[in-house]
DNA sequence: CTTTCGATGATCT
DNA sequence: GATCATCGAAAGG
């Protein structure tokens, strides 16, 4: 399997940190994934808690692959499916620092600011232009693109955003002290 | 600075 | 019919 990273298996918590400090480009537009979230099979969080569904069924296939979804009926949300061939886990691709594509993104995003052209689930994906079309292709191979980091990212952890089951399981994490994070992390104190 | 709330439609029960 | 893995504008301190 050309190209086929590692990293997509490892259990879905580790792939989520492992995937900080990776490039993701889709046409040769993205940059560095500085925010994730992991979504694991029997997690009451996860589209994967009830069974493979129509809409979840990448989830449910090889890894490597796009979950892509729909949010909020507006937004569409990119996920990585890592793990075991069929196990129903994936990492929630949440914000990248844009490094490739500038002016594509910002056309795309309506001239907001550099540092909200991907700080979000559903605005990395409008910056990217990623909607149900690509939903099961495999991230690293074209149109995408996933470069993995190139060392070991400092890396912050925190609770999930935007859920209402599963709100303590700390499996958030970001590059500290990106500008680029969505939200930031309630770093201790020190 | 923070919190609140409407948009908007597929998905699942 | 209820529930959203969100965003951005508006309102309040």
């Amino acid at each position: 399997m050309p190209g086929r990273l590692p990293l997509f298996d490892l259990p879905v918590v580790e792939a989520a940190r492992a995937l900080i400090g990776a490039r993701l480009l889709l046409d040769g537009v993205g940059g560095i994934i500085v925010e994730t979230e992991a979504y694991d099979r029997d997690d009451p969080a996860s589209h994967s808690v009830r069974g493979p569904t129509p809409r979840n069924a990448a989830m449910f296939g090889p890894a490597g692959r796009a979950y892509v979804y729909r949010s909020y009926g507006m937004h569409w949300c990119l996920n990585v499916v890592c793990g075991p061939v069929d196990h129903g886990a994936a990492v929630l691709i949440r914000a990248l620092a844009p490094t490739d594509g500038l002016d594509v993104m910002r056309a795309r995003r309506g001239g907001v600011a550099d540092r909200l052209l991907c700080s979000g689930p559903g605005r990395l994906c409008q910056a990217l232009a990623i909607d149900r079309s690509h939903d099961g292709l495999p991230l690293d191979a074209p149109p995408f693109a996933l470069v993995p980091a190139a060392g070991p990212a400092a890396i912050v952890t925190g609770p999930r955003i935007g859920i209402t089951k599963g709100v303590e399981t700390p499996w958030r994490f970001g590059l500290r002290g990106s500008p680029y994070l969505s939200r930031r992390f309630a770093e201790a104190a020190g």
